[in-house]
DNA sequence: CTTTGTGAATTGGTTCACAGCT
DNA sequence: AGCTGTGAACCAATTCACAAAG
C-alpha cells in the first residue's frame, strides 16, 4: 500500500461504514489494549491481540484498518495511539449522556456497573410509572414519572435512552424518547421496536440469547451422534442486532 | 423442489447448521408467532410476519425453510405447526435446567423475568461468593457457596450456566462449571471467554452494546454532514458473538 | 526475521425472481 | 389470484498470501 509517510498515518481511510461485526470487535479489542496498556505494555502485534480474543491475525488488521494505518511493520501497534483512535471512532473520545426507563432489577445493575461510566456514558435520568418508586432515589437519581420525561430528557441533556421496561409498555416509551429528542435507543424488552431510521437502535434480547444457547448445545449434541455435519467457528459470542 | 407429497413435510431437511442471525430470527418470528396465536390467527403468510419484525418475506421463507417445507402455496403456514417446529428445532421442546454463579442485580432481574420459564428455561441454582449472601434465599432458591458448586449443578441437573459476576472471576467460574458438566454457558461478565469447543457459548456485552450504539449514533450525525457515505439496513438488532 | 496493509480468493448470507402449488 | 420454496445473482465478510517496511 502507499503510504505517504506522515500524511496517511492518522486518516482513518474509507467511507463506507464498517459492519457491526466489526464495531463490535473494536470494542473487544480496546478492552484488551486497556488491559496490556495496564500491564505496562507500549506495543502490541495483530496476533497476540487476536490471541486474546480467539480472532485471527488477518481479521484483526483488517478491523484496525477502520481506525486508521497505526502499525509498524516488525513492530506492531502502539498501545495507546491504538486506544485513542478506537475510542474516537466508537464515538466514546467524549461523554454520553443517558437516560434509563423502568427502574427494575435490570437498571440497578446497569447503574451500579463501573464500566459505563468508565468508558464515558454517564446515566444522568431515571423515569419509572410505578408510583412506589417515582420520587425515590437510587444511586443519586431521583426517579421520575413519565409524564415528565420530555422535561427530564431536555433538562440533562441526554441524548442516548435505555428501555428497561416489560414488553407491552416498550413501544410507547421508545417514541416518547424519540419525541424527546433523544438520537439512539438500548432496548432490553422482549420485542422489536419499529423507530424512524432517524434514531439509532440496539437491541438486547435475553430470550433470544438463551434460545441461542439451547439450540448451539442441541446442535453440538447432534453433532457427535451424527459425525458427518458442518459446522461453523464456534468463537465467543457478541451480541447485536438492532 | 421436489417435494414427494407427504414424506418431506415435516423433513427439517438440511445438514449443514443455519447461521447464528437465522436462530436469532427463528426466536423472534416464534414471539411473534405466538402472539399471533394469541389473537386467534391460524394461518400467517412470510409478507405478514416478515412485517411484524422489518424482515423482507423472501428472508422469513429461507429462514423457515430451516424447520421443515411447513408452508401451503396461496395459504401460508399454519401458527401452530410453525409453533412446535420452531421450538423443536430451537431444541426449546424441553425445560433446560440454568444454574446462574453471581446473584446480582443482573440475576434478580433473570430471576423475575417470567419470559424465561414461559420458554422451557427453568433457573434451578445460585451460586455466589459473598459471605453475606450465603444461605440466603431469592425467589425460593438458596444461594450456594461456590465450593459447592459441582455438587449444586449435580445434584440439580443443571445443563446450562449462567456467569454474572465481576470481569475477574468470569473466566474460573466458567471453568469451575465446565468442570461441573454444563453444556453451554451465557456469559454477562465483560470478558471474552476462553472454553473447549465442545461447550457452547454466548456473550451478552452490555458495555460492547452501548458502544455500538455510540458508534451509529455519531455515524448517523456525520451522515447528514457528508451526504455521499452508504448506509447499511438499520433493522433492529439482535445481539450474540460467543 | 517480524509484522503490517491489502488485493485476490473464498466463504457465507441476503435478495431476486419465478416455477409450481392451491 | 395469492403464496411458497428455491435456484441464481448479488453483496458482504473473512481468510489467504505476499510485497513492502522496520
Amino acid at each position: 500500500m502507499k503510504r505517504p509517510k506522515a500524511i496517511a498515518r492518522v486518516t482513518p481511510n474509507d467511507d463506507t461504514l464498517p459492519s457491526r461485526a466489526s464495531v463490535a470487535r473494536l470494542s473487544l479489542y480496546l478492552r484488551s489494549l486497556e488491559e496490556f496498556a495496564r500491564q505496562g505494555r507500549v506495543t502490541i502485534s495483530s496476533g497476540r491481540l487476536g490471541e486474546a480474543l480467539g480472532v485471527t491475525d488477518a481479521q484483526v488488521r483488517k478491523d484496525l484498518a477502520i481506525v486508521g494505518s497505526l502499525g509498524q511493520p516488525g513492530v506492531g501497534y502502539s498501545t495507546g495511539e491504538l486506544i485513542s483512535a478506537i475510542r474516537h471512532t466508537l464515538g466514546i473520545d467524549r461523554e454520553w449522556r443517558v437516560a434509563l426507563v423502568g427502574v427494575g432489577n435490570l437498571a440497578r445493575a446497569l447503574l451500579r456497573y463501573r464500566g459505563f461510566p468508565q468508558q464515558g456514558f454517564r446515566i444522568v435520568a431515571l423515569v419509572d410509572s410505578d408510583p412506589a418508586k417515582i420520587g425515590q432515589r437510587v444511586e443519586g437519581l431521583e426517579i421520575h414519572s413519565p409524564a415528565m420525561l420530555p422535561a427530564v430528557v431536555a433538562a440533562t441533556r441526554a441524548e442516548l435512552g435505555v428501555v428497561a421496561v416489560p414488553a407491552e409498555a416498550a413501544q410507547s416509551v421508545a417514541e416518547a424518547l424519540v419525541a424527546a429528542g433523544i438520537r439512539g435507543i438500548l432496548n432490553f424488552a422482549p420485542v422489536v421496536l419499529r423507530l424512524p431510521p432517524s434514531v439509532s437502535l440496539v437491541a438486547v434480547d435475553l430470550a433470544v440469547q438463551l434460545e441461542q444457547l439451547a439450540f448451539l448445545v442441541q446442535a453440538s449434541c447432534r453433532e457427535v451422534a451424527r459425525p458427518g455435519s458442518r459446522r461453523r467457528d464456534p468463537g465467543p459470542t457478541a451480541p447485536a442486532v438492532p
